[in-house]
DNA sequence: CCATGTAAATACACTCGTCAGTATACTTCG
DNA sequence: CGAAGTATACTGACGAGTGTATTTACATGG
């Protein structure tokens, strides 16, 4: 069962991913997350130091994962297009049957007291290039002012992820994309 | 030292309400609520049968202040002067040294994978309540579909709770604000 | 083709700390 | 007396991280 270094530690990545986005930060033990590895404890230590550690890079993958499942979206076009589909997809993977809402935003609000945790400065760089993204996407549509409007759809957008999470009603998504639409006519 | 009933258990709520709201739910321990109340643990288990209920108390005692001080926040008058005031509110709230994000979203994304945590419905109603608030107050101001116009402006507020905490720019609260007079108008 | 070294992982017991909740006997005040 | 609380020690569970000896599989060199 000899394994390469590289993929071991995408498992335990993968692992940890799956738990965390679940069930937060604190309510998830080493252990658990190197059962579901399929490794042992002892191993997992050969491979990140501690646990705040192994979280921090565990954010740091699944923001590259993220973005790049961002850059694979069809931004092109109209506007009100795309903004349907951004949030159509949110409201998609809202529905997930054990949604616990967005990883990062979660993992800042667990941490919320402790300023200096690595974790946070990866969330806060995922948010700005997902913001950056976003006002990209509306420049190419010919929007004006997007970086205003790409900040108001971040607004709604983790807006919609706490509220759905809240009610358990994803019709937040639909008000959030109907709102943001509104927001980006010429016309405004 | 004879207190009653009522004074004690005040105390006990103030104290977890204090670092709860700080710390979140799982980093409070019983031991350090009781010592902030001054009182033994014993004495707080007189009071409450479990960490899980007094959370759920503790909850339900604080929507019970916010919507006390929503009700006498000024809400007449032009919507444009309400919104601003409603998100200069959010944003000198958010300014307090050690703040730590909103305390109720905060409990729900703690929580977000146990479903049927009592504290989860009191978050729920509690937002609910804001939520209509902020449409009665739309409509005595004269605004037309008051109820999607309110669900905007929660959209906007939990967003602008969670950017402000995530990257510490409280900002954010403005942009909420001028998106929000922007949805209200008549024209639109 | 086989020996042997070595990286990766196992098995498993153990330390040390924390924390929810309990037990029991005592105290204070009205 | 009785209600409210103190003081203090305790249980039982869990969890992060370590120590140590052992095993598996591949690589390399003879």
């Amino acid at each position: 069962m000899k394994r390469s270094k590289q993929q071991t530690r995408l498992r335990i990545l993968d692992a940890a991913f799956g738990l965390f986005w679940r069930q937060g930060f604190l309510r998830v033990s080493v252990d658990e997350i190197a059962a579901r590895a399929g490794i042992t404890k002892r191993a997992l230590y050969q491979h990140f130091p501690s646990k705040d550690d192994l979280m921090a890079m565990t954010l740091a993958h699944s923001s590259k994962l993220a973005i790049d499942r961002l850059r694979a979206f069809p931004r092109a076009g109209e506007p009100g297009a795309f903004i349907d589909s951004f949030f159509a997809d949110l409201s998609e993977w809202a529905a997930k049957p054990k949604w616990s809402g967005g990883g990062f935003t979660r993992v800042v609000v667990e941490l919320a007291d402790l300023r200096g945790h690595p974790a946070r400065s990866i969330a806060r760089n995922h948010k700005t290039a997902v913001e950056q993204w976003l006002a990209d996407g509306l420049a190419t549509g010919g929007v004006s002012s997007q970086r205003e409007r790409a900040r108001e759809i971040m607004l709604l957008t983790e807006g919609a992820m706490a509220l759905m999470l809240i009610h358990g009603d994803r019709s937040y998504a639909q008000t959030a994309a109907r709102a943001a639409k509104r927001l980006v006519r010429k016309e405004y």
